[in-house]
DNA sequence: CAATATCTACGATGGTTCTCGTTGACAGCC
DNA sequence: GGCTGTCAACGAGAACCATCGTAGATATTG
């Protein structure tokens, strides 16, 4: 009966620059993410903070409130936070099919390297063998 | 000195639709459009003319007003586009590694077929041996 | 020709996103 | 104990997106 989970919904432009700085850094403060993140196109504090409290109030990031600078962190990983993307891009571009994605995306300019293509064959010998879970 | 080819912008999520249907049907005018994608939703006909409109502002579509029903027709391809969302995401979204998101595509929950598998191996092979352009 | 239907054009509206200014609370320091 | 600076909170507002209502032009039909 597991219906309705509901699902913290898709990060907007906006919020995914900040998201990427999160899970990188890890937990920080409003002025620790401004300084890393906003420092340099002039944007001010309380757009940083604002955005936080926007993603707050989302369930995007949770916080510690227990010191006067609240710390801030990422609800979702960043892998699931790819997954939904790509399963979004998949429907609304690719027709629902993941494998004209993929082959869209190798047969791209950016060409792959020798090791990223070994990388990717091993994931297909490792699916093809059914260890995927 | 080709240097500035003022891209068409990135169709949104409505736009995107409506590009949809243009590339599986064809050229078509506004009534056609609407009766093919705005049919069941309740959205009114003008929305449909007016989103083509926009569209047609923003260089997203061509029409040909010779007749009293103008038709429309989308003037980027779908590959192209499938083409740019993808380098969008995986800028924002896979830190700019195109590999990244393959993988992660690969191992998603929609577990891909054996012919798919094949295909992408497939075209790991042309790309490995140099044969893609 | 007159009535009706269909089309394009245009403006207005509501929702969301992003940005910022202002306010009040709270800390540290002399 | 009163400044000074940093903080969270809140509301306002600009920009964009999607939707629709209305108006005016044009074709069709009787």
């Amino acid at each position: 009966m597991r219906s309705r989970i509901p699902q913290t919904p898709k990060p907007t432009e906006a919020e995914l620059g900040i998201l990427n700085v999160l899970w990188q850094h890890g937990p920080m403060t409003v002025r620790e993410l401004h300084e890393a993140h906003y420092r340099d196109d002039g944007t001010g504090y309380t757009t940083s903070l604002k955005m936080l409290q926007i993603m707050h109030a989302k369930g995007l990031v949770e916080r510690d409130d227990s010191q006067r600078a609240h710390v801030y962190r990422a609800v979702i990983s960043k892998e699931s936070n790819q997954q939904r993307f790509l399963s979004d891009m998949v429907q609304r571009v690719f027709d629902g099919s993941p494998s004209r994605l993929v082959l869209q995306a190798l047969g791209g300019q950016p060409k792959a390297s020798q090791q990223e293509l070994d990388e990717i064959r091993a994931l297909l010998d490792s699916i093809e063998s059914g260890q995927q879970p």
